[in-house]
DNA sequence: ATTATGACGGAAG
DNA sequence: GCTTCCGCCATAA
């Protein structure tokens, strides 16, 4: 019956991550925290460094617009990581000035629609 | 079961 | 603006 279709779909705490992030438009950035938090995880920003990190190559997320909250990229800034993040950004057209991105300005703001229909988690 | 380790966040100095 | 410290939480050992 109609019962059967409205069968609770189960996405994992990894997957609704990754789908998120997935969801972040070129020419705008998100934190670590507000990924958690749009996945209804909030208290683990870490995780989603983790799942990131998991994440196979051949999803092709756009895991460079993930910062922290301090607006900077959390790779050593020696890093070759953190280099290509840099770079990535910037292809993107995020302006990053000494390491910082500046919040007020790239930003990503998700709209109601999107929060309701595309990532309602 | 304990311990150590982060692509974190926030508060404090 | 720094930097340090501490709480946090999922893994790996």
């Amino acid at each position: 019956m109609l019962e059967k279709k409205l069968e609770k779909i189960v996405i994992s705490p990894i997957e609704k991550i990754w789908f998120i992030v997935d969801h972040i438009p070129k020419g705008y950035v998100s934190s670590y925290g507000k990924i958690a938090d749009l996945a209804g995880l909030p208290g683990r920003a870490r995780y989603v460094s983790t799942a990131l990190k998991r994440a196979p190559s051949s999803m092709a997320l756009p895991w460079h617009r993930v910062i922290n909250s301090q607006g900077r990229i959390s790779f050593e800034s020696k890093s070759q990581a953190y280099q290509t993040q840099m770079e990535l950004l910037r292809l993107d057209g995020v302006q990053v000035n000494d390491g910082k991105i500046s919040l007020s300005e790239y930003a990503w703001k998700p709209d109601l629609i999107t929060l309701m229909f595309e990532i309602p988690f």
